[in-house]
Parts: C-alpha cells; sequence; structure tokens
DNA sequence: TCAAAAGTGTTGACACTACACCCATGT
DNA sequence: ACATGGGTGTAGTGTCAACACTTTTGA
C-alpha cells in the first residue's frame, strides 16, 4: 500500500471492519472441545458461533485476542497462554451485514474454565469439536483450519504443553496427542521420543501423581524451554498424509 | 465480533484501512532475490519498500494481491503461480498516518520479469534479499518472516518447483533449496529423496538440457501433481534448528 | 585426454516400530 | 491375587548421510 501515491483522507475508502475470531481449544474427557457462544440475533441467531470482537483502535489483532479471550472466558491470567495466529480471511460477503475482515486466532489452554455467558450473547459453553456442527458465518472453516494447525504443530514444536497444567505426566501429554490426532500412540515409543527431545520437558524432582486412582504413581514433568521439537514427533504414517 | 450485539453502523469506529503486502521472491544468480519498489514521499522517502496496495471494497485479499502483483511486475497470467498468505500485521503505529492492517502474502516466481517502475512509486527493482536492508515500515520484518516460511515449507511440501521453470533439471531444484537454505547439499542423496517423494517431479521424456556449458546434459522434469512432500525432506541438521 | 556436470552403488550409523517384560499401587 | 497404569529392554527393520565410483558431454 505505501509505495502508492494516495492521499490518506481516512474516509476516502469503503470503510472495513476488523475483528479477530477466537478458536480456543483445550481437551475435556478424551475429546477435543472449542469455546462457542450461541448467536442471540440475525444473522445467524440461535447458531454457534466462535467468540470474537472489534479491534479497539489503538490495539493490535492480538492484543484484542487476549481482550476478548479474558472476557470470554473470565481467565484473569491470559499473559502466558498460547495464542496463535492462523491467517485472515477477508471474502467480501462472509458477513452479510457489511465488510469485515477477520484475523483468526487458535488459543489453547489446559483448565477449561466456565464461561460466563457474557454480555449479550444467548450463552457460552464449551463444545466438542466433532460434533459442533454447522456454526454461523465461515466458523466452521476457521475451526478446521485450527484443528489443522494445531495438529501439524504439535508435530515439529512443543506445542502440547500449552494443553497440560504446569505439572503433568507424560501419560497426560500422550493423551493430548491421542486427542488432537485421532490416533493411538505407543506409550514406550512416545516416553523415549519425548524424552530425547532437547528442551521439551523437564522433570519436576521427586514428584509423582496417581492418575486413574490405581496404577503406579507416574513422574510429573514440566514444560521445558525449547519452543522446536528435534527430533520431530511424527503421527502414525498413514501412507498419504495430505 | 458477530456474537457482540453491536450495532453496526459502519461509520460508528475508527476506519481501519486494509492492506495487502507483497514479498515477491525469486532465484537469480544463485541469490534470492525480493520485489522492492523505492518510495517517493514521505514517510520513508527514498527508503525501498515491499509493493502492496489497499483492498478494494469487493475483493479479498488473496485476489488484491494477485491484482497488486500483476500490477506491479507486468505478469498476464497471474493465475497459477503460488501464492501465501503469511500472517497479519496490525500493529497501531507500523504506519504514522492512519491505523492500517496489513494482510501479508508471499508470491514465488521463477523468472524474474524487469518490473516496470509503476505509478508514482520512483522505481521498482529486484534486490538480494540479503542486502535490503533496512526498508520501510514494519516490511523488514514482513521479508524475514516470508524467507522463514518459505524455507520451511520447502521441508514438507512441493513448493520449491513454484521457483523454477516449467521444465528444470534436478540441479535447478538443488540450487533452490541451497538458496533458500543458504546449506550446499550432498547432490546424490537430494536426487534419491526428490524421485523418492511421490508426485513431486515427473520426468519429461527423452528431454536434456546442457547446464554449465559443458557437463553431461540433464534430464528435465515437470513438476508433479502433489502438494505434500512425503517423505519431507529435511534441511542439513544443524543441531539446534531454532 | 582432461575437466565438469550428471547419475549410480555401497556401507555403516542410527532411528524407529513392535512387542515382551518388570514395577508400583489400589481394591 | 489381580487389574491397572507407569516404566524398561531389545531385536528386526528401515532410513539416511557420506563418499567412492561410473557416464556423458565440451574443450
Amino acid at each position: 500500500m505505501q509505495g502508492t501515491g494516495q492521499d490518506y483522507d481516512k474516509y476516502a475508502y469503503e470503510p472495513f471492519a476488523v475483528t479477530v475470531d477466537l478458536a480456543v481449544l483445550t481437551i475435556h474427557a478424551g475429546a477435543l472441545h472449542v469455546l462457542l457462544v450461541e448467536r442471540g440475533q440475525e444473522p445467524y441467531a440461535g447458531r454457534w458461533a466462535l467468540p470474537g470482537g472489534f479491534l479497539l483502535p489503538r490495539e493490535s489483532a492480538e492484543d484484542a485476542a487476549r481482550r476478548e479471550l479474558a472476557e470470554e472466558t473470565g481467565l484473569a491470567d491470559v499473559s502466558g497462554l498460547h495464542l496463535e495466529q492462523l491467517r485472515t480471511y477477508s471474502d467480501p460477503g462472509r458477513d452479510p451485514r457489511m465488510r469485515v475482515v477477520s484475523v483468526a486466532f487458535a488459543a489453547l489452554l489446559p483448565d477449561p474454565p466456565e464461561p460466563h455467558g457474557g454480555g449479550d450473547a444467548a450463552q457460552a459453553r464449551w463444545l466438542p469439536c466433532a460434533t459442533a456442527g454447522p456454526l454461523a458465518f465461515d466458523h466452521d472453516r476457521i475451526l478446521a483450519d485450527a484443528h489443522d494447525r494445531v495438529g501439524a504443530k504439535l508435530e515439529y514444536t512443543c506445542l502440547a504443553t500449552a494443553f497440560c497444567p504446569p505439572e503433568f505426566t507424560l501419560g497426560e501429554l500422550q493423551q493430548v496427542y491421542e486427542t488432537v490426532w485421532g490416533t493411538a500412540l505407543d506409550r514406550p515409543n512416545f516416553r523415549r521420543k519425548v524424552l530425547a527431545a532437547p528442551g521439551f520437558v523437564e522433570p519436576v524432582p521427586g514428584a509423582a501423581r496417581l492418575t486413574g486412582g490405581r496404577g503406579k504413581p507416574a513422574a510429573l514433568y514440566r514444560a521445558g524451554g525449547a519452543a522446536a521439537l528435534h527430533p520431530p514427533l511424527f503421527r502414525p504414517t498413514t501412507e498419504g498424509r495430505p
């Protein structure tokens, strides 16, 4: 843009609304869940939609996403969680009322706080991704893109720990992979690969926790300092990953 | 956004300008080059910048990027080339004049057409990425992000063929990898991996071309139908890729 | 005949899958 | 005792980097 010689009258162009949309994901009862709000008005009244909102005048899209996330989920400390820009959806006509360009984010939470069905949305709720069914606007696509991106990033980044509480067992970490990928993994091999990747997890000395009520207590780990995962942790090769 | 009960007066909010910025990359003389325009006015007058421009009212960001690319490079058939959305830059203050949210794209070209220093920009030119240094606005960061993204995508997609003409030798394909990654690769192993990946390249029967003026003529290949690369083609493990 | 570039073969190191097995705990 | 989940060992297989080698061309 800046290369052109336009005059910069703020109102010379059709105004674009700029918003953020959030695919807030968490793992609950062995299934991937997403935070949705029920729309109270047309269009798509009564349909579920991703939470989101307008950018404020002096706020970046990332800041807006964190603010909206705090408002929708009641999260006090939103600073440490993982927030990832997915892409921007700019199709004219994606919102029938006016031109809306939306920057979509994926956010990952370990423990789903009970959402307060905030503001004027009819209600807010965690729903399983698989059965979230037709959402408002192009939000089905955004949710699918979020799922794809998270699944891919589990392979070569340490992202999985963002789904886990500060201290977690390797079994819990494995459940993250199995839930997002929808495949079972071999436990001994998973353990070895995780421990072999430098900076992925670090042990909490002496700590242990019973997981299923019985069985041997599992050692606890913290997220390590690394961001990338070397070597990567590939999904079972289904011969033709697309 | 759509979940809230805002009224939808188009002018109720501070207007945001929405633009696209393009990092158009090509390989020339063994170095990665980027298409830049010289700014004719303040701010950043005389500095190089990425080409780009405003979204038209009924145009998606992808459409706008293709239009701008055609305008800046004079490319007639812009339909087949690779255009990839990078991310959206929305920092308030990234443009001192007004609030500009920019959707950045990376575009890959095999043969750099001579740019016609179009419109009111002082001139347009291909410059080596390495020495393009300091660009206007936040374009240094956008360019770095484009380079990173392209480098990463070479590993697990068939993107490299987008830098090559319709028919190319394996040596030329290898130069793409070496130029973008900045590392040397073992030729025999490279050849085997490329040929082992189904749908990456397909041979052009009977065709051959001399590359350096002497030496054995190399067989020619076309891009195959696949989008993803299996198995992937990793960069030399420098023990701690970040 | 030599240099340069394309292309082939081989080998040893390593990584990974698959599975058998042992350990600690609650009922 | 036994079921349940955590954790260890190991053999077979495959993959890959490294490098020696052959082939085809122009000078």
